[in-house]
Order: C-alpha cells, then sequence, then structure tokens
DNA sequence: GTGAAGCATCGATATATTTGAATATATAGA
DNA sequence: TCTATATATTCAAATATATCGATGCTTCAC
C-alpha cells in the first residue's frame, strides 16, 4: 500500500466518497450500471422528486462517476468506470458479512 | 452483479459510505492501517483540535471500520477489515486515472 | 488519595446537504 | 410557431455535519 497524500486524499473524496456519500445515489449508480437509463425510470424507481433525482444526477456527472447522453428529449445515464462498482461491491460483500457476524472485526474475539 | 435492495444500500450507506465520506476520516483510515495509533499521535498527524479527532474515531468504530484497544491511558485504533482499504485503494487508483486523463469515460471519446 | 496524562463528551456555532415546489430550458412533432 | 414532453435550475426550508473550547472520565504513578 502506496503512502498517501493529503491531496489525494483531497480528491478522492471531492471525486469518489462525496458522490456516494447518499443512499439515493448509491441506488442511481446501480441502477445505471445495469443498463442506461433516463432521468424519468430513474425518478420512478428512486420514488423522490424529479428535481431531487436531477440533482443527484448532476453531482454523480460533475464527478464523472456517471456520463450522460441526450437521446431525444430524454437524457440517458450511464456509469462511467466500472471500478466504481467494483469497489463498492467490495464494501457491499464487507457489510454483509458484518451483518450476519462474519467481519474480521468479530472474529478476533 | 446481483441486484441490490434498498435496505442493503442503507446498510451501505450507514456502515461504509457515511464513514468514509470525510477526508480526515479518510486519512484516519489510511494512518490507522499502517499500524495501530493512539488519538495523541492521530491529533498530531490530522492537525486539528483533539476532540475532532474523537468525533471522527467514533463515527468509524460506531460503524465498525476501526476498532480501538486501550492501552494504560492510551487508546490505539486499528482497521477492522482489510477490505475496507482494498475497495478505497480502487477507486485511488481510478481517481488517480481521471487525473492522467486515462479514465474510461475519457476512453469512450 | 492526589495529580497528571490521555481520551471522550457536551454545547454552541458555522457550514453543508437534502428536498421539492416553482420555473426555466431544450427537443420533437404537428 | 405552438404544444407537449423531458430534464435542468432556482430558491427556500429543513436537516445534518464539522469544528473546537470547556469539561468530564479513566488510568497510572506516587
Amino acid at each position: 500500500m502506496t503512502p498517501i497524500s493529503e491531496e489525494e486524499v483531497l480528491l478522492l473524496h471531492r471525486y469518489v466518497c462525496e458522490g456516494i456519500a447518499d443512499p439515493k445515489r448509491l441506488m442511481l449508480l446501480y441502477y445505471v450500471a445495469e443498463r442506461p437509463r433516463n432521468v424519468s425510470e430513474l425518478t420512478e424507481l428512486l420514488d423522490v422528486a424529479q428535481p431531487t433525482v436531477s440533482h443527484h444526477l448532476r453531482i454523480l456527472r460533475e464527478r464523472g462517476l456517471v456520463v450522460a447522453e441526450r437521446d431525444g428529449t430524454s437524457i440517458f445515464y450511464s456509469l462511467s468506470d466500472p471500478r466504481i462498482l467494483q469497489a463498492i461491491e467490495i464494501l457491499r460483500a464487507y457489510v454483509a458479512d458484518l451483518m450476519t457476524g462474519r467481519a474480521s472485526v468479530v472474529n478476533k474475539a
């Protein structure tokens, strides 16, 4: 593990961690990872107001986590890089173990 | 990629994403991943007030991301599970590519 | 038991974030 | 051009978070 600098941590925070720091945005990432989806579809899936979805999509887009492509009046969003979900899936497995008492913190006893 | 439920996303958010959503906490995770460190040392490393460090450590501790062990009057913190930094390192590599124009979003052109 | 060191908690302030109603903008079709 | 549809933006309110001084608690040495 290469030591990390404070500047690198700030970039990591600004471009990724801040982006995945909301449950709605996590759901959005999973939804657009399956296939490109437009805002209307995402609004139905998330069950929140459309401006709220646009707000979260903007945060994801500004950080480069998702990409937007217009098709007529619709705008389709998709995941920009598979590593984003790859990392989240590792954390998801960790949490799953945590919930079933299999995470390493529990095994230390 | 197994579909994720809304409840699972909420757990993922509560136990991990919320925990790594602050640059100071990211630094703390990297510091305690090297070796167990006590609060005084972490306070010097982070260059913030001691209550601020304790606050962040509490957030990490409550989520199970770090574990605390007392030794005399000191309390040493360490990383609870290597997968946490493993995932963060993937995101770190992604951001590094993003900064040098090598991330997949750029390569789509 | 007393004092000191190390850490946690409390309380207050400043700042940031989430949310949605209202509104603006952009595209397509008639 | 006019209208409908889809999305973005603005604005305000509510909520959450970060920070640190003051203080409390625990442990150890004497």
